[in-house]
Parts: structure tokens; sequence; C-alpha cells
RNA sequence: GGGCCGUUAGCUCAGUUUGGUAGAGCAGCGGACUUUUAAUCCGUUGGUCGGGAGUUCGAUUCUCCCACGGCCCA
């Protein structure tokens, strides 16, 4: 890159023979008044003669994809926002001039375009040049118009030649956008605040996962990127916000892979007086109204499966998908070791650390998470790997909490809100210890957040779901870095 | 962190097996062409073969190290 090359020298003259004519590389603006697509959208139906009758003229601009040169004439497609329309450029049409300055554009270069429209002979809507000037000059040329760019590292660290060239990415990031306003309309219309909390926490909460670090000069102290909202969020609700939801950032410092991007964007919504169970509903509901806007029905197709979302979702407690699968024997339920040897003999690494909900969450992970295709709401989680959860009645080393599964993947986590302050406690301190024993993900003691339950916070529920995740689902991309304008990369010298 | 694969012209790719300092298409440049659709036709420029070291008379090719990327595992 930036190496001087005759394809850039080529650009740099006729930039040059640009400027001895007169033309302003750069001029600024232009007054647009239709698009390519609302071109399409009115006129694309017309005939011959009913484009013939329409005398009016039309100024569009865009970026100059394709050109077919003849001579005094040449065809062009512009692109802009709404897509593409072709022009026809001809000498004796054009102003005085204009063709010359013309012959002298590329392709990429931005132009903005004046005339009627009429049908080619190969029956193409074509808007005829009568007024034409250069908008913005490129530099660098485009990619080849036939394999475009697929080279992957290229496509991520430029993601605006990627998107120049290939429509498909660009119709994966106008559907994430609709995503994201569908699942906003949604909780706005059931009463749902829309708030914005700390990105950078002194305590970092809400997860297990190792957060950033950084530093603030002037108040001289460290400070983490988030990994969740969730203790923020919950103390708005101790506040009186009984109905709330973020959709933001989170930060963890993790591995990359094909689902895991260290920044990623999280929809956390919490909801009091409801329970685990009234989530499941307003889940499928959510979903549901989602697949109606965006893919157009209830059945999707990710990566070759069909994903059936019609409700309701299937049902299964976390130690019974276990027993489920044939592989397991009965006692692994009964005592740590004998989680611990099955684990071993799957290769699972287990730690000393791990207790036995740890362990047969990571057999969860291993033996069934991968199958679960069609929605699947998991309920039953250990206490032990559930720290913000509300104990469950019956059963209080298991929790009223849930995780969604998707294709394969975990797509939202939810409980009911452990609204106790002295169980919290208890429960940051085994957590503490587990971080004094080596575990980097494991939680901070939040004083003041115990503190805010002691205020007392109503019983509530609550939810996360991974947006990210949800686009890949609803674009059929197979990594989490199709979906991530700007995947992380390392640092290339 | 480990394993495997990849990196050659602006882009998409051959070539490496069997070492003799590189090819194609598109793009670009020059020419013809006033209704094309990957326009067509004629001519033509362009490469420190990802970086470094080693083996060799000679390395894009073989060996080692490094960088970046992808996939799988952790």
């Amino acid at each position: 890159m930036g190496k001087p090359s005759t394809i850039l020298e080529d650009r740099e003259t006729k930039a040059e023979k640009l400027k001895e004519k007169g033309v302003n590389l750069y001029p600024a603006g232009y007054p647009v008044d239709i698009t390519a697509g609302e071109i399409v959208a009115r006129f694309g139906d017309m005939d011959e003669n009913a484009l013939e009758q329409n005398q009016s003229s039309y100024r569009v601009a865009g970026r100059i994809v394709s050109k077919r040169d003849f001579g005094k004439a040449s065809f062009i497609h512009i692109k802009d926002r709404s897509g593409r329309i072709q022009a026809y450029v001809r000498k004796n049409k054009v102003k005085e001039g204009q063709f010359e300055t013309f012959k002298l554009m590329d392709i990429g270069d931005f132009v903005g375009i004046r005339g009627p429209l009429f049908r080619t002979k190969t029956g193409e809507l074509t808007l005829l040049a009568e007024d034409m000037v250069l908008l913005s000059k490129s530099m660098r040329p485009l990619p080849e118009k036939w394999h475009g760019l697929t080279d992957v590292e290229t496509r991520y660290r430029q993601r605006y030649v990627d998107l120049i060239m290939n429509d498909p990415v660009r119709d994966v990031f106008v559907t994430r956008s609709r995503i994201i306003q569908a699942i906003r309309q949604f909780f706005i219309s059931r009463d749902f605040l829309e708030v914005e909390t700390p990105m950078m926490q002194p305590i970092p909460g809400g997860a297990t996962a190792r957060p950033f670090i950084t530093h603030h000069n002037a108040l001289d102290m460290d400070l983490y990127l988030r990994v969740a909202p969730e203790l923020y969020l919950k103390r708005l609700v101790v506040g009186g916000f009984e109905r709330v939801f973020e959709i933001n950032r989170n930060f963890r410092n993790e591995g990359l892979s094909i689902k895991h991007n260290p920044e990623f964007t999280m929809m956390e919504f919490y909801m009091a007086y409801a329970t685990y169970e009234d989530l499941m509903v307003l889940t499928e509901e959510v979903f549901g109204y989602l697949l109606d806007q965006v893919a157009g029905g209830q059945v999707i197709e990710y990566q070759g499966k069909r994903i059936d979302f019609t409700p309701p979702w299937n049902r299964i407690p976390l130690f019974d998908s276990l027993r489920e699968t044939g592989e397991i024997e009965e006692n692994i339920f009964e005592g740590r070791e004998p989680a611990a040897a099955l684990a071993r003999s799957l290769a699972i690494p287990v730690q000393e650390r791990d207790g036995h909900g740890q362990i047969l969450t990571k057999l969860f992970d291993h033996l069934v998470e991968p199958h679960l295709s069609n929605p699947t709401f998991v309920t039953g989680y250990p206490t032990e790997v559930s720290p913000l959860s509300r104990r469950n009645d019956r059963d209080p080393t298991l929790t009223d909490r849930f995780e969604l599964f998707i294709g394969g993947r975990e797509i939202a986590n939810a409980f009911t809100e452990l609204n106790d302050p002295v169980d919290q406690k208890a429960r940051f301190e085994s957590q503490v210890a587990l971080r004094d024993a080596g575990d980097k993900e494991a939680l901070f003691m939040d004083e003041d957040y115990v503190t805010a339950l002691e205020y007392g916070m109503p019983p509530t529920a609550g939810e996360g779901i991974g947006i990210d995740r949800v686009v890949m689902l609803l674009t059929d991309s197979p990594s989490i870095r199709d979906v991530i304008l700007f995947p992380q990369m390392r640092a290339r010298e």
C-alpha cells in the first residue's frame, strides 16, 4: 500500500489534466433531487413512449462503478445509497467541454448528472446526461469488476472497499440496523425506557469475563471497560425505573474467534415484577416480531440448516439435557468427582477450583450446546455459575435462570434477579475467593451494588441478548466478523 | 497458546511437485468505435513473488525464523 505504481500515477496525471482544464476535483455539494432507487421505483415499469412524454429532468449523484466507452459516447452505472442507475453520456448531448472532462474520469469517481430518462435498445432504464459534473476524484483503482474483492483480510481492514464492491455485505449491515431498530421499537412499545450506563467502570461486573483495564489520568485511577451493564441497570430498577433496556457495547478481554470479538453489542433489559418464566414468553414475542420485520416469516435457513422460530420453544432443564445425550452416567449429578472424570475423558480441561456445578455446565457446553439448533430454553443452571441469579425456591443449588440457544450457540441469558442483599454479598464473596484462587473471570466485590439492594429492589427479571449473534442468524453469516463493520485485527506494521 | 492452510501485478488467480530471477484475465495506457451490459477489436505498460536468514554457481520454488490472515483445537 502507498507504493507508487503506474496505476496511481495515471490517476495523478488525470487529476493534473483536470485541474489544468479548470475542473475542481473536490467541489462542495450537489443539488440531488432523486436517488437511483427512486428512479427505478417510479419509472421502472414505464415503457419508452411514456418515458418520452415525461420531459422532466433529474439530478442524480453517485459513484461511477462501471464504464463502457465508445469513442464519442459511453455507458456508465452510478451507485448511490439506494442502488444503481445507468447513465448515457454522449458528446453532442452534454454541455460544451464536458465530454472531454468525462474522458478523464475513472471508475470510482463521484459524479452528478442531470438529464431526462429513456430506455435503451436493450430496455434498460437510463439517464441521458445533459449536464455532468465531477463531484470527487478517486485516486485509487477499485477491485476488478468480475471477481471483485474477496480477500478477507483486505475486506475487514478496508471495509470501505468491501462495502463499495460487495452489495451482500452492505445488505448485512442494513439488516443489522433494522434488527436493532425493531428490538428498540418492541421494547419501547412495551413501556421500557432506553438508558445508557457507564462503559468505563471502577468495578467491572455483571458477567464472569476478563475485563480490559484503562487509566484515567486526572483522577489517577484505573477503570475497566465494562463486561456488562447489568449491575448499573439493576441500580436503575432500585431507583424506580421498573422497565429499562440498553443496547450498547461490551468489552471482554478474551481470544478472537468465529463467534467472539473483543467488543460486541449486547441488549440487556430488566422488568420489575416479572420472572424468568415471563421472559421466556417475552423472548418468543420479541423474536416473533423481529422475524416478521426482517425475515418475513418464522423459519430461517442458517448455514444450510432450517431453524423454526414458531412458538412455543422447547424448554429443558440443563441436567435433563445432559441425560438426553445418552452419553452420561447418572452419578455425574451426585458428586464432583464422577463429573470431573467424565470431563477429563472428553478432554475438557477441569481446574482445581472448578466446583461440581461448573463442571456440569462445561459438560453441557461440550455435549449439548452445539446440537441445540431450533430455539431452546435451557433452565436450571447451578447457583455456583449464576452469582447474580435468584435461587430456585425448591432447589437452592439451582437458580431461576435460562439460557437461550439457537443454531448451536448461546443467544440470550436471563434470570430472575437476586434481590436479597445478604445472599448477594455472600455470592460476591465466593466469587472473590475464586478470583484469589486464580480465576481471572470471577466477579469483583461490588459493595455499592449490595448497598443498592439493601435499599430494596422489586422482584425483577432481566435478560441479555447477544445482538451480533442474532444478526449472524438472520443474515446467514458464519462469522461474527461478517456482522461487525470493523472487526478487531492485529495491527499491521 | 497448539495444529493445519494461505500470502505471486491495483483485483482475481496460475506457476513451486522435478531450483535456471515470472504468466493469464480484468483494470490501466495508446488507437478504432454515438444504444452498451464482464461491450468488442488492435497494440501495450506494470512484479523488490509477505519480510529475514540459510543451503546452492543460482531460490518465487528447498530449509529455518518472523509477520499478517483463515480454519480447527485450547
